[in-house]
DNA sequence: TATGAATGAGTATTCATTCAT
DNA sequence: AATGAATGAATACTCATTCAT
């Protein structure tokens, strides 16, 4: 090309989803604090100047990676929920695993251990994040544990608390996946834990048939 | 003061432990990137050419708090499962109670979270840390595990998936105190989460009993 | 509308005083370094690329504001010295009383202070400042100084010094108000100030009546 | 001198002073803005790092420039003040005497300028200045000229105002020379031009002699 | 051993200036 | 003429590391 200076586009509306989609490739990649404002204004393409006229600050940068990448899909799966008519546990399957395809699968799965790092250092973020995805996950998943607790389906149980033990093995797979998995450690087979995670939960959970 | 030599005796030898003591609990309660070197000295009562004297760089003090802080438990859990002859759940639920006490209610509590936060940052942490605590935690449980279904007191199942998903949930409370719950998430109950955690495994896990 | 073209005209012609305005107001404000060209801009209602089709860079509009600003007022009390008729000393008066409400009552009253303050700077702009402003206000002064000396009217005294003693209180009430009064400092009281100073000057200056 | 580096000596007590000197004569060349760190420990003959060893901020810097500086002089003055027996007029000679040797000729002669140009900048600062020096001279005054107005030595005047104009002058001086007279305006002739300032007031205060 | 003064490379942020539209 | 997105040089400030004492 004999153009030597392609620079200068015009790029408003894209710009915004490009530099979030190179942040959040560096902040998961390095950790918040060892990424450069620099490295991700090289890789959306733009110089570091630009960055800031999108966005206010490294810190804004951060959660707007967070806001724009998560909230979404709980929506969905309360879609998924509320039109849900089979047995209870056919439901926490269909839930887990369209988290799995819309996150799990996705660049934004390193959002958790991303959230998990710098929880201390951005109590807004992680508060943000408690409330807008945690909380909605456990209300999704309790739901369809007192659904079927109540149809008889599953045994009576502790729900609070079982809640939180069936999503820890699920954020736990995302964190390690994001974290020891790079060095060496032989990496999970997502599909196989997944499997068995729900055979336990299943054989754990449901009354016992006579 | 007949006192002051003494106590610069004990000084010089309780050092390592105390600059150790103090950068743990800066790691945990900030992160590595937001912990200073300054402020490690200044709780460990030192100066900060002191804090090189016993360790060459941030780096290396870094490593050295995880491997003193986590490895000495390993060996006890160990010596538990050797001498042990009970049920295999019986086992499980003792290598549990030992690692709650020892680590889990403890200043250590917070390495977890500190290994998966850095680990991109840190190979070398990682492997050590997977290689020393990860790898040696999942042979117990896997032995438990194969014990139990060799006795035909556990259903046959995925041995190694299980490992994953019997302490997921585990490191998961572990992370989980460390980060969100000091963003105004209510604290998990640990004593009931256990619990139900265990609960829900003895379903999943043991033979239907005739 | 009929109206948007006209309104464009007269936009078009009154650009540069617009402009002129909002930056006199802002170097007066925030001083040269701190005033943001966004912010000139903004305030005239004109976006920063426009700006720079008016001026070329920081410095020309700050030169141009001062240019504009002090300049033109010089003329009027040179005309007013030369159709003087009566006394020196009523002279005086009225060639202060003349600077005073057009200029020392104005936006244009914190012009000195930005001198003063960015002379080191831009040397050009203060040379400049000295040779259209402060160079012929004091040939105002000293003609006016010399006509009484003749006439008797004044004691004979050191002509050049004493302009600069009667300048530097005037120039000192403008500066004041434009520093120090900001914070806190009580305002001065310009009307009896210069009273004083007016009250002063005559009894230094006149010869005494037998 | 064989010795490449003669870097890192060791002088605590002596830093602050240095650096406040080159601070001082930076801030006085090219006002507060335009005045880098760096050249400031350069010209201190130190790393910036060791800057903000003594110094938090380039603020805190600009203000201990400005409190170092300045007050101690007040107090000489205040002395001198309180051990005066001759004329009241001959104690207002004094009084600017001392300002001239110890502020007027000295590299602190350039700190009113400072103040002025940066007062809106620094309200902090501004009120500090005006509370501890202004105020103080001002107090000086008042008290000689009250003192001569009760003896009979001086004309009845309003003081408040008259203390500022006899002040303004003496500020305007330092200011002029450390603003336009770097631009190729002549200089002013300070002994001649402090002479010509006490003779006018003498003439202006004092009650005829019959 | 222990100190703490000194260093300087590294980075977030600002803002005057440019230029394609 | 007017816009406003894009640029990048400039600079305050931090903090791990060094070293003379």
């Amino acid at each position: 090309m004999s153009t030597a200076k392609p620079v200068r586009k015009r790029r408003k509306e894209a710009r915004p989803g490009e530099l979030l989609a190179a942040a959040l490739a560096l902040f998961v990649e390095k950790g918040y604090a060892a990424t450069r404002l620099d490295d991700v204004a090289a890789r959306a393409g733009v110089s570091k100047g630009t960055l800031y006229l999108y966005y206010a600050s490294k810190e804004a940068l951060f959660k707007a990676v967070i806001q724009e990448g998560i909230v979404p899909v709980l929506a969905e799966n309360e879609a998924i929920a509320a039109s849900h008519e089979g047995s209870s546990f056919s439901l926490l399957e269909k839930l887990l695993d369209h988290w799995w395809t819309r996150i799990g699968c996705t660049a934004f799965a390193g959002i958790p251990k991303l959230i998990v790092a710098e929880a201390q250092n951005f109590p807004e973020i992680a508060s943000y994040y408690t409330t807008n995805v945690i909380a909605r996950g456990r209300a999704l998943v309790g739901a369809a544990l007192s659904r079927g607790v109540s149809s008889g389906e599953f045994r009576p149980c502790d729900v609070e608390q079982t809640i939180d033990v069936i999503i820890a093995p699920l954020l736990m797979l995302l964190i390690w996946e994001h974290s020891l998995v790079h060095c060496g450690q032989p990496a999970l087979q997502p599909r196989a834990y997944l499997a068995t995670h729900l055979a336990l939960l299943q054989r754990g959970l449901c009354a016992a048939r006579v």
